[in-house]
Parts: structure tokens; C-alpha cells; sequence
DNA sequence: CAAATACTTTACGTTAACGTAAAGGTAAGT
DNA sequence: ACTTACCTTTACGTTAACGTAAAGTATTTG
């Protein structure tokens, strides 16, 4: 119990249900059902959630789906798990070149900051 | 001196020259000309190398613009400045978020990495 | 019980960010 | 002079990630 309409999602969120529905038409997300409407459990909302993470990092749709299913059970088979190690890697490598520029980002906003306001006191405007 | 040519370019940073165009048709670059052909100073060079670093976080292209823009000088005006210091605390904004983003995906990974490693040793296969 | 509200599927439209020819100009090497 | 290697513009094609409209079903509320 505690499950979620696809608006009240889209609220929380705040998302369209289509892009829900979307997600769904991709694979990323399988909520069950009430007669033809559809019903989101707790499960499915933090599914949901890793997805919109994913997108504000930069990652395709594909992606986020194959990093979540990384998480899911019923992972028994070797190959795969090696499979996964060798994927989770590739992540890690991917998320410290963006903590890198990331970094740099925020270096340079730093300066243009100070250079505007600087600009500013030379005005006598601040 | 030190120029580079738009295959130098598209080498070093591994794009097509087709994606350098296509910055500059969106108003990203613009290199000065040889004849009819492109000629990329070391300032052009540092501002590609910006669009890339912004594609890498998941910005937009008109996003980049306006970051890159942010470093240009003759800003002269007043409200220019205010309105500059203000896009940068969003940007800061938006990028301590995907600094939270990424550590939570990281350690989702280590979780997910160990719980791999795990499943390996327990079937004596590591 | 009628109207509003929320849900559904189907399907064509849109935007960003290029890809991919096509058709041609120029300059260097042999 | 001919080929090879870059360069150019123009223009249609493609993929991802939805938007938007149409047409219908189900439930809740005045």
C-alpha cells in the first residue's frame, strides 16, 4: 500500500505523464495495474527518481536503465556479474570526469563572480 | 600564430568537423578566415573546449553559449553585470545539485560493486 | 444523473544535435 | 597534369525525448 497515480508522480516530480508514460513505452519503468489504470509502487517511484537523476547527470534514457538494473535482483549468473563490475567501472570513471569538470565549472564562475562585482565597486555601484 | 584547423580541432577533441560547424552556426564559435577557409585562434580553441565540458554536464548548446558568454569582456553595463551575477548563482545552484547527484550515484556503485564481488566469492569463482 | 476529473491508447508533430551525402574549390606532392 | 588530401557550402535525414491532439473509458462530485 502507499501507491502512486501516474499525476500524482508527475506532481511530485513535476513531470508530464506523458514523459512517464514514456519511460514505460522504453522499458525503464512497469508499474502493475488496476483494471487498465496504471499503479505505481514505492519501488516504481524510486525507479522513477534514479531515472530523473540520471537525466540532470546527462545520461541517455538507456543508460539510466541499464545503471538501474544494475540494482536489481535475481543477478545469479557469473558472466553477468562480471558484466556489471566491468559496467559500474565505466560509471565511476564517467562520474569523476564529471566531478572534474564540474570543479572547474565552479572555479571559473568563481571568477567571473568576482570579476563582476568587482566591476561593480570600481562603479560605486554596490 | 600557433592557429589550428578545424581537422586539428575535430582530432584532438575526437567530434567531427560537422560538430564544429554546426557550433558555429549556432553562434558558439567563430573562427576568422583564411581565404575561405576556417582558422581557429587559441581563444576559439579554449571556447570548444568549453561547449564540450558543458555537453559533458548535460548542458544544452544555447546553455554553454551563455556560460562561455559569461567570460567574454566588455561588459561594461551595469544591469549586464547584475543579471551576470545572478546566472552565475544558478549556475552554481544547479551544479552543487549534480555534485549531490553524482555522489549518491556513487555510492549506489559501490553498493552495487561490492554486492557483485560478494555474489562472485560466495560461488568460489573469484 | 450529469458534468467534471482522471485515466487510457494511438498517432502525428517538434526540437536539439548532429549524420550523411552531394558537388565543388584549393594546394601539395610526384 | 593528375591524384590525394583538406577545405567549403547546401541540404535532406536521423535519433532521442518528449509535446500535443484526438477519441474514448471510468470514477468522483455537485
Amino acid at each position: 500500500m502507499a501507491d502512486y497515480s501516474i499525476s500524482q508522480l508527475s506532481k511530485e516530480f513535476e513531470i508530464t505523464t506523458r514523459t512517464i508514460r514514456h519511460y514505460e513505452d522504453l522499458g525503464l519503468l512497469a508499474p502493475s495495474r488496476r483494471g487498465q489504470t496504471r499503479v505505481y509502487s514505492p519501488a516504481d517511484r524510486i525507479r522513477l527518481k534514479l531515472i530523473l537523476r540520471g537525466k540532470r547527470l546527462g545520461l541517455s534514457l538507456d543508460d539510466s536503465r541499464e545503471i538501474i538494473d544494475m540494482y536489481e535482483p535475481g543477478k545469479t549468473n557469473v558472466d553477468q556479474l562480471r558484466k556489471l563490475i566491468d559496467a559500474i567501472q565505466l560509471q565511476r570513471h564517467k562520474l569523476n570526469q564529471q566531478l572534474d569538470d564540474i570543479s572547474k565549472l565552479l572555479q571559473d564562475l568563481n571568477t567571473a563572480e568576482t570579476d563582476c562585482v568587482e566591476a561593480l565597486k570600481s562603479n560605486g555601484q554596490l
